[in-house]
DNA sequence: ACAAAAGTGTTAACCGTACACCCATGA
DNA sequence: TCATGGGTGTACGGTTAACACTTTTGT
């Protein structure tokens, strides 16, 4: 189906295929030359950027709607994917009038009505990742998270939420496991962990707490190319891993 | 207005002034006689037991939808309340027909229709509450937490995913600020942690740790009138904690 | 006087932090 | 050979956990 007839549809049938007032925004997180990154689209038209999101079938669960999502954009099928908070002020989209009418979007549209968007994050693989635009947007492209563009409506607080979400969950499981490659060196993964939590670790102690984990295994290769010594690499092994979280895990950095 | 010509009106006109497939369920904790509380709603007709919970009106903030249903069932209008998270399972409604319709609500009717519901849980100081049912029920009541009835539709999941949440929320604020009176002795704040916890705590430790933390003003008074030497009463100091908040609190047991 | 609960202090184990040294590699 | 990054080990200090003793109060 091309673009405009299917945005037509979508505008003009939506309200028989989703559930009104209630959409799903994702926050995709990847991880790619020692940045975190997220996926962002920018709306045809109108030029503005915001989240990746959708809407959520009549007999869909909202996990569904997510993963659906999550699948359109980036073409992963297997994600983590974790619900962090319902943004619902009256008032969160500011001017929607003004941009969804540049789409050619009737005021008495189903579209036009207010939205509650429950927020979702994902970890993703950033090679993995094949990023797709959707039939309201011309662009769809990795942001480093610390140099965002003004995102429309309420989606730069949405971001924020998102982060500190994600900042406290590395206590409470392992978020390399789903941000990293199969194979990754420590160094790799504490950057990640400071690129996160936007604080220095020492590299030392770093270390000796992850292997103290005990759910990650070293690989006898280690990861050549680079200059200076070569790095161990390292994988997550997934029996270890399930056995130490039953037993209670305690991160924290 | 009574309750069977509101709970009419509700029904046939509800859809003009709330948002359709959304709703709140709230889990109001209280803390009496050394027990977690809840305060659940027992259905007309139906007799089955719930969660207190309502709609969000057209114009209405979700968190102010929730402090609405709070102030209805407890009298209260400060309340601490968190939203932690959003049930959208397309079939956690099960047997709604059913319950419904013993209350005299027709298949078309809106509410028949698939809900998407915010949980949110807050924290009350048990004396204040001053349980009053909504027009759908015909009691209001406090049940222990480790004894609750069988709940309608997924209730008995939001349950535990709120007392989950709450057991995390231990580590980043005060909880007991909110679940009890002004003044209160240690041994009664320690009760409360190791029931929310569901483990034993070492008492001498709980003091050491609650007293390190900086918040806690002893008063002159003690508690007197029980059997045994009186313990010392204690209040949270506002100014205190939310100095000692801003330096990072660490909690934890 | 006694049991039960509350206040206070001490000790040892553990963990996080800081830091030093050596090794490997490419420029 | 030198700068840089990576692998390993140790020592100190603070926090937590385990535990003993005294005091108060009602029965």
């Amino acid at each position: 189906m091309d673009s405009t007839k299917e945005f037509r549809e979508f505008i003009l049938t939506g309200d028989q295929t989703f559930i009104p007032h209630v959409s799903v925004d994702c926050v995709i997180f990847g991880f790619h030359e020692d940045q975190l990154k997220v996926l962002l689209l920018k709306w045809k038209t109108s030029g503005q950027w915001c989240l990746p999101g959708g809407f959520i079938k009549k007999s869909e669960a909202i996990d569904d709607s997510a993963i659906r999502t999550l699948k359109e954009r980036t073409g992963l099928s297997s994600i983590f994917l974790k619900q962090f908070h319902v943004f619902g002020d009256p008032d969160r989209e500011k001017k929607k009038d003004d941009f969804l009418s540049v789409h050619g979007t009737k005021k008495d549209s189903w579209l036009m009505q207010r939205f509650i968007t429950i927020g979702y994050y994902a970890l993703v693989e950033f090679s993995k990742v094949n990023p797709h635009p959707d039939f309201l947007s011309e662009e769809c492209k990795w942001w480093d998270i610390h140099k965002l563009p003004k995102l429309i409506y309420d989606h730069n607080q949405i971001m924020k939420a998102a982060l500190e979400s994600l900042q406290l969950s590395l206590n409470e499981y392992p978020v390399g496991y789903n941000l990293l490659p199969e194979k990754f060196t420590m160094p790799e993964l504490q950057t990640l962990y400071e690129t996160i939590l936007g604080v220095a670790i020492d590299r030392r102690n770093f270390q000796k707490k992850m292997l103290s984990l005990g759910f990650l295994e070293r690989l006898k290769e280690r990861k050549t190319g680079g200059a200076h010594k070569a790095p161990f690499l390292y994988r997550f092994d997934k029996k270890k891993y399930e056995k130490a979280m039953k037993q209670g895990l305690k991160f924290g950095f």
